[in-house]
DNA sequence: TCAAAACCTTAAAACATTCTTAAGGGAAAA
DNA sequence: TTTTCCCTTAAGAATGTTTTAAGGTTTTGA
């Protein structure tokens, strides 16, 4: 994430101006809509790290723009009201935003917060599941709970091993897994020395979803040591 | 995580009953700390979700007890503070804190903060990346999890052994390790004089992650003794 | 200063792990 | 019951790692 992106969304264009000149000097790109609706057809478009929203604003308001986004795609959102009773706010933070500014607010206190919520989805780099039953990698999305896996849109049919073996490296991403204890994992027995059935497993899985399977993308051999999804 | 715990980090007695009050009420199990040396301690001993930390705190403050937590394990940090000058809340969240709330506060307010921090951390249903399979020697860090090495950020490749033997090294940062020492707690098996295999690694190793191989500033020779990572 | 001891370097041979393929057995679906 | 799909096994090929061994260099101490 070289330069974020950050979508503003509020019907009062001065807010948005004033906004935008505070971020643009923070080095974000920037992106704005009017309303709800605006917000969303944006998203489907572009590439938004961050989003901040207003609560009070015509045609769809803040709070139900949130959920809207919530069910299709994780990412930080700032909500912005002018009301700063509590409840609001925390009416707020259950719609699933993940933080809340009332106005009037001090615009570098807004900048100190965007950055607090980027460093935080940096640092956990890993990707922000929708659903909970769903893993993502790259263009590759594994649904745990329909048990579907597409790549690029496209179905992927796995067995259940194929399956079980993905889930578990795609669920512990970054981690080496030795064939041992993948084999204890998914097959819940005791593993024989000189079982080449994992491996064999991998083989499939990479003809599956691999480009090319001579040169994984997905599922990386850390050679001595085992598997793992990057 | 069935009933999150929550340590309470603050000098002020009044305070911490007044959350507790609260956050009981929501079924949270609480622990509690006058300092951020005590807060420490607990987190040593403990399991924590969650810390609330109160910046002004006598013997440890709040923003040097963050950092230190932060460089041990990751959960969310909530900041505390007296002082509500927009500069305190960015070097709060500057110092790596998730969230900051000012005194006085309305205590419902920290609450839905708290559900919001937890919630994000289990929505992201991942093992929180915490520093135990890290190990940093200044511009080179081991990750034991992924099995990475990285110079600089640079990825560094090494073999199983060579891995095995900068990972004993690194994790016992000062100890001089023999050569027999070494072969023995790297290949599970008895040590033959005149080996020099041990000494075949090192000397890749240091190939790889050494400017100067001649010179080498991480794994150093003892001479007479063995070898050591400073 | 010199010899001995300890350590370093290199490259090729030996070894180990992983990949690939194909075939057979077994379980589930038609 | 037949068919289809899935899992396992085995063996040779490909790839990558470890060891060996020989000669070189540095350090130490007489």
């Amino acid at each position: 994430m070289a330069q974020p992106t950050i979508l503003l969304v509020d019907d009062e264009k001065e807010i948005i101006d004033l906004l935008e000149i505070y971020l643009k000097n923070e080095g974000y790109r920037l992106l704005r809509a009017g309303n709800g609706i605006e917000a969303l057809s944006v998203l489907q478009k572009e590439d938004v790290d961050l989003i901040v929203l207003d609560i009070m604003m015509p045609k769809m308001d803040g709070i139900e723009a949130c959920l809207k986004i919530r069910e299709q795609k994780h990412m930080p959102i700032i909500m912005l009201s002018a009301k700063s009773q509590d409840m609001d706010k925390i009416l707020g933070l259950s719609t699933g935003a993940d933080d809340y500014v009332s106005k009037p607010f001090n615009p570098l206190e807004l900048v100190a917060r965007i950055k607090s919520q980027l460093r935080r989805y940096t640092r956990l780099n890993v990707q922000r599941p929708n659903k909970e039953h769903e893993l993502e990698i790259d263009e590759l999305s594994i649904n745990t709970a329909t048990h579907e896996v597409k790549l690029d849109g496209r179905d992927i049919k796995l067995t259940p091993r194929e399956f079980a073996i993905l889930e578990l490296l795609a669920r512990h991403r970054g981690t080496v897994w030795s064939i041992e204890k993948i084999y204890e994992a998914v097959w819940k027995e005791a593993y024989f020395d000189s079982d080449n059935t994992v491996m064999v497993h991998i083989r499939k899985i990479r003809e599956k979803i691999e480009e090319n399977p001579r040169k994984p993308k997905f599922i990386k051999t850390v050679w001595g040591v085992g598997y793992k999804v990057e």
